[in-house]
DNA sequence: CAGTGGTCTAGACCACATC
DNA sequence: ATGTGGTCTAGACCACTGG
């Protein structure tokens, strides 16, 4: 039995109010949110004290701060300079590289055990399920199938993704106000059926990473069961180990 | 080229002073540093500096704070009550076990071209090379190569490892003074070779999980090289991403 | 109780970006 | 020149630990 916080510093307080605003959308990914001095005004505390909130808030990567500039609610569509910050597949020869994506279908269904359950929806909501293949270095790396509550995102069709220019998580941020804030990643090592396998260039039964991600939005609510087979051929996941 | 840097704060000086302190061995891990008033005064800066400095340290996991009771060198040593810190294999059901471990033997010998790259030997040099196997849930789960640069862990025999009680690095840090801070792992699939499958008890052939993991301690200085080699059958490999 | 880390404030000044 | 975030200080007070 654990006892209820008897405690919370006036940083917090505010870090979750604005936490709140964000998940409201009263700024948009991308926008500024108001400068230190006017969030201290706002909520009667010292600049010292909303500013201790506003790193807090930086720390989660929910905004970014920029000096002299502002700070800035957190995006997924400014990734295209760099690599996407949820993307642990590298090229081993070390090569930043963009992965291309080439998208097979989009499937609307319903919800079996395992999708109701990481997504916490009643068994036959319903989903929309999208395949993709990753490609790396010019060969595929990736075979990604996503699944996506249909409540949350329904006006995805395969030409809405194909039409957008930038990562899925651009996407489902502009696209359907749904920002994708954490992910927890399970991995396996599994061998390749014939299907994946063809898609992925390799010979069925190559041994793969099968990288099962579930990502979260604010509050920890589930919004996106993703279910990736690696083939690590000329290509690995990373993690730093802190 | 990278300009260098034209400004550094004063509490990052400070957080680097101190890391030398560490890095010189002052203050031992699991000891307590000096408390922020002392360490304000030794150093001529305010309290809320000194204080700044410790939580970068903190953030870095370099030291622990605990409240009312002082401010303590990190240690590997305080891990046996949950899981170790670097230990991402988990298993399926979800309880949390500190795993078994089994060790195969203790070799000397020349560091090939694989380990003096990863750790800056030179090739031919000595070292040290530790086989184990790793035991989840009353099965086999991983199977480790651990590298070491000879110099560094001069008394390390298989007597010792086996007399200590505790992790590796907990061994590491008590018995060599070498303290484990990064690590950095590479993740690909593979399939078993008959001798590894045999030690893990799996069939010749099964997909397994390939991680190389390079530890390095203060400065990025690396100081292990490890290969597991992960039975994913009834565990996972788990990561969070933020 | 004294000593530790944790919070909050008010104010001065610095570094950076923009106009 | 102005406005933004970033640093530093001095001091008051709170929360937690242990004698």
């Amino acid at each position: 039995m654990t006892t209820a916080p008897t405690f919370r510093p006036l940083w917090r307080q505010i870090r979750d109010l604005i936490v709140r605003e964000l998940e409201s959308g009263a700024w948009k990914p991308g926008e500024a949110i108001p400068p230190e001095p006017e969030l201290a005004a706002r909520y009667r505390v010292s600049q010292g004290t909303a500013r201790r909130a506003v790193d807090a808030l930086a720390d989660e990567n929910l905004v970014v701060r920029r000096q002299g500039k502002g700070t800035f609610v957190a995006t997924h569509t400014e990734e295209r300079v760099s690599v996407p910050r949820f993307l642990r597949i590298r090229r081993d020869d070390g090569v930043d590289e963009y992965p291309g994506s080439r998208l097979i279908d989009v499937r609307r269904s319903k919800a079996g055990v395992e999708a109701s359950r990481h997504l916490g929806l009643r068994a036959g909501e319903g989903v929309i399920v999208l395949r993709r293949v990753l490609d790396l270095a010019g060969a595929p790396a990736v075979l990604d199938e996503i699944t996506l509550p249909g409540t949350l995102f329904r006006g995805l069709t395969k030409d809405r993704v194909e039409a957008y220019r930038g990562s899925m998580y651009g996407l489902f941020e502009t696209g359907f106000g749904v920002r994708m804030l954490k992910a927890r990643e399970t991995l396996k090592a599994i061998a390749a059926d014939p299907a994946s396998a063809a898609l992925l260039a390799v010979e069925p039964g190559t041994p793969l990473i099968a990288v099962e991600r579930v990502t979260t939005t604010y509050g920890e609510r589930p919004v996106e069961l993703r279910r990736g087979l690696c083939a690590t051929a000329r290509c690995h996941y990373l993690n730093d180990l802190g």
